[in-house]
RNA sequence: GCGGGCGUGGCGGAAUUGGCAGACGCGCCAGACUUAGGAUCUGGUGUUUCCAACGUGCAGGUUCAAGUCCUGUCGCCCGCACCA
């Protein structure tokens, strides 16, 4: 049969959509896999070769979930919302919503080009108002029960622009869009309280089945600490909280720094003496990018307070007090007490400053040369009731030292900050709020849910960095569903995190249109039994939905207290010199070319032979051409079909192994192994130079997943009964798994001296005695002492000779 | 600096978790079929001084046996980055 891809891939692809076969079912009574991929964004250069390695994955998974019984929801979506949408409608004057309609058509039509089995009746789009109504829903139960609200704070503003950008907008301290500069401004700002959440985001880690390096970044991210928080008395009258982990050094503490920042500067400015330094001090401070802030090599500079000085409170030594920027505000209490001889930042400071270092744990080399700043092995000194302890019994003794004198108490920190929500922006989620003089901030009536983004023909953002919405006076100007007096409506939009962070709960039950989702669907359905993605979503989406779906499972509105059972992440797929595939860098492989070369099994196979699944892999034009050869090679197979249905005696043990290989590689993600095994049975096959029709039906069900369009046109071809997504996988026998004989080898010493066919069960004595009658080994051992033999069942034996 | 991961042929990568290193594929070499080959098929392909020895970044160690375990060291990638 030849290969002809085109033909056979349409004809499947066809009748796959017209009879949705691949539709999840509604019977909650079968056993249930809910397998779920990052649902795009559906940007204009359509889709990368990227995506298809985590949704091929999946979708193998899928399918030979589906041949092993169950009902089986894989869906897709558009995160359609964002800004590259939003300045292409721009500069070229189109509404982003056709620009992302025809993305979404673009899109649509290279998935199903691919042959995914996706269940395009639940297919869902962030950008439509009954979707969208969801997540404004969510918002204001989160306004509710107080973790959504309004805050002045600093923000990143484009000075060309003229418009707000989020973090993730400024690289290297300039705009991504422009390339100007980037300045702090403080501008109001909704933000959502998932610091609340940051110690059930940290224990629920452990309930769940993520690739260790998701949590453990995630971890980090959240980066809880546990120390004490320790009281100065200062000469100003006021108390000066520090935080710190290392409590047991506080007889070490030799001087403090608090940030630039810090409200107590105001506050003492009559009795500081150098008012004018501190000053220029702080506005240095505040000019400085993010970019510089964050420099790696860089001297530490401060300004010293005159005329605020603290006392320590165990030793009761008066120490200076500085302003330094390595001191942030936003952490801990925005201000420290400085140890120099076991902090580094501290040591460089004091170095700088001529400030005393004084050891208190010993154990270290010369603290004049560098900080000892180990927990694990020093000893206190100088440090009156704590001297001769260790770092950790002097954290315990230190911190009932602090309880009873009233100087201190426990306290946990975390690094995680609240998250900034709001967008000044067009294309995105208007927050359904609305500001009263009289009420403050009120939240919509949920009846009046969805509310839809006002048509405009001008979405340009304003001179002033106002949102576009703001121009738009009739829908601004609106009454309070309070106080029904004249009030205005939020114009700020939620950024691109926010339809993404609940979407996985709207597949369940994609067009109700009472609840998000419908309890059954949902008690059904959730969690996700497997979520596959990539890390750099890691510490944002998948942080910010499990976030969400923590608080829609306190106000009881999903099952389940974490959204994911399974979280795996892929490798990228480099280009062909082993570099990011980017446009400016010229090696960007288009999925339509392959497709249109090789066909999509061809194409699928590849993406997950290129190598292991969570490692980057260089895209290989020739390697390819390997992939596609071996699925004409097993074309080629439906010619030598012998009438049998049961498996060959040669290939018996051959087919248990390599069913039972590929069941485990699928659900271990090993892709790669998988399909070689199946390269090396159609060696074997090719070897024995025919196949039993039992055979046959075997290998192309194992090989469905990874190449579904070819595997049904050979089983249509074949005869077999229905189509192949309707059968059943393949079931091995482990004790068929064997052959009868197998290769041992006989090593004198270690050294391999030969080979063996042996009875797979033979016994160790049977095997020893065999290899010592061999020629070659008798004489090997001859006038030597035997020390030891071994026998490695169906491995090896060893005999050690003196 | 902290955290995570990785070093195996010309290349992508395997190795049942301590048991024949290099599966499978690419590339390359030779042959067959061909008017032709960037098609297909067959065989070969870690290195070298080729009946043998050496080989998994480097140096040690444990073991009958080490890519795998331990100690030290070098290099690369990713994430966070003055988090007290």
């Amino acid at each position: 049969m030849k290969y002809d891809f085109k033909t056979i891939e349409k004809k499947w692809q066809d009748r796959w959509d017209s009879e949705n076969t691949f539709a999840a079912r509604d019977d909650y009574s079968m056993p249930k896999f809910y397998a779920l991929v990052e649902f795009p964004y559906p940007s204009g250069q359509g889709l990368h070769v990227g995506h298809p390695r985590s949704y091929t994955a999946l979708d193998i998974v899928s399918r030979k979930k589906r041949l092993q019984g169950f009902n089986v929801l894989y869906p897709m979506g558009w995160d359609a919302f964002g800004l590259p949408t939003e300045n292409y409608a721009i500069k070229n004057h189109i509404h982003p919503e056709i620009v992302t309609a025809n993305n979404i058509k673009n899109f649509k039509r290279q998935l199903k080009m691919l042959g995914f089995s996706f269940d395009w009746s639940r297919e869902i789009n962030t950008t439509d108002p009954e979707y969208y109504k969801w997540t404004q829903w969510i918002f204001i139960q989160l306004f509710k029960k107080g973790l959504a609200y309004k805050k002045e704070m600093s923000v990143n503003w484009c000075t060309s622009c003229k418009c707000v950008l989020a973090n993730e907008e400024v690289v290297n301290g300039v705009c991504e869009r422009c390339g100007s500069e980037v300045i702090h401004k403080v501008k109001s700002q909704w933000m959502l309280k998932i610091t609340e959440y940051a110690d059930k985001l940290l224990e629920g880690l452990n309930d769940v089945n993520y690739i260790e390096r998701v949590k453990t970044q995630q971890r980090n991210w959240i980066g809880r600490s546990t120390g004490a928080q320790v009281k100065f008395k200062t000469t100003a009258g006021d108390i000066l909280e520090v935080y710190t982990t290392r409590c047991d050094t506080l007889f070490g503490a030799t001087y403090m720094v608090v940030s630039p920042e810090h409200p107590f500067l105001e506050k003492w400015q009559d009795r500081l003496k150098n008012m004018d330094e501190i000053r220029a001090y702080q506005k240095e401070a505040a000019k400085k990018s993010d970019f510089e802030r964050t420099e790696v090599v860089k001297d530490k500079t401060g300004v010293r307070l005159d005329g605020v000085t603290a006392i320590n409170p165990v030793n009761g030594k008066e120490i200076p007090i500085f302003i330094s920027d390595y001191v942030l505000v936003s952490y801990g209490t925005g201000a420290i007490m400085a140890v120099p001889a076991h902090d580094t930042r501290d040591w460089e400071f004091a170095k700088k400053f001529g400030l005393p270092i004084v050891e208190v744990v010993a154990g270290g080399e010369d603290i004049e040369k560098a900080a000892f700043t180990d927990c694990a092995t020093g000893t206190l000194c100088n440090s009156g009731f704590l001297n001769g302890l260790s770092v950790e019994e002097a954290k315990v003794k230190m911190l009932e030292y602090l309880k009873e004198n009233n100087l201190g108490e426990e306290k946990v920190n975390f690094k995680l900050r609240d998250w900034v929500f709001s967008r000044q922006r067009y294309w995105g989620e208007p927050i359904p709020v609305v500001h009263c003089p009289k009420c403050g901030y009120v939240t919509l009536p949920e009846s009046e849910l969805p509310l839809k983004l006002p048509e405009v023909d001008s979405y340009e953002p304003s001179e002033t960095g106002e949102s576009p919405l703001s121009k738009i006076t009739d829908w601004v100007n609106t009454k309070c569903p309070k106080c029904g007096g004249d009030a205005q409506r939020e114009t700020d939009t939620m950024p691109q995190w926010a339809g993404s962070s609940w979407y996985f709960l709207r597949y369940c039950d994609p067009h109700n249109k009472k609840e998000l989702a419908s309890k059954e669907a949902l008690k059904y359905w959730m969690p996700v039994d497997w979520y596959n993605g990539g890390m750099e979503h890691t510490t944002l989406h998948l942080l910010y939905s499990r976030f969400w779906h923590k608080f829609l499972y306190d106000i009881g509105v999903v099952p389940t207290a974490e959204p994911y059972a399974k979280r795996t992440s892929h490798g990228m797929i480099l280009g062909e010199n082993g570099e990011k595939m980017s446009k400016s860098r010229g090696n960007v492989v288009n999925p339509d070319d392959i497709v249109n070369e090789y066909g999509a099994d061809t194409m699928r196979l590849y993406e997950m032979f290129i190598g292991d699944f969570e490692k980057s892999a260089p895209w290989s034009p020739k390697s390819i051409r390997g992939c596609k050869r071996f699925l004409e090679r097993v074309c080629a197979l439906s010619e030598q079909l012998t009438d049998s249905d049961e498996y060959s005696k040669e290939l018996e043990a051959d087919f248990h192994r390599t069913v039972k290989k590929v069941t485990s590689d699928i659900d271990e993600l090993k892709m790669n192994t998988a399909i070689a095994a199946l390269m090396s049975l159609l060696n074997d096959i090719a070897a024995k130079g025919s196949i039993t029709r039992g055979e046959f039906k075997t290998f192309i069900t194992l090989l469905n997943p990874f190449a579904p369009h070819i595997t049904e046109e050979l089983w249509e071809k074949a005869g077999f009964e229905g189509e192949l997504n309707g059968t059943e996988w393949p079931s091995f026998d482990e004790a068929k798994c064997q052959d009868a004989t197998v290769e041992i080898v006989v090593q004198i010493n270690g050294k391999i001296r030969l080979k063996l066919q042996v009875a797979a069960d033979i016994s160790a004595a049977d095997a020893i005695a065999l290899a010592k009658s061999q020629p070659g080994v008798a004489e090997a051992i001859e006038g030597k002492t035997v020390v030891k033999e071994l026998y490695v069942p169906k491995k090896l034996v060893n005999i050690v000779v003196k």
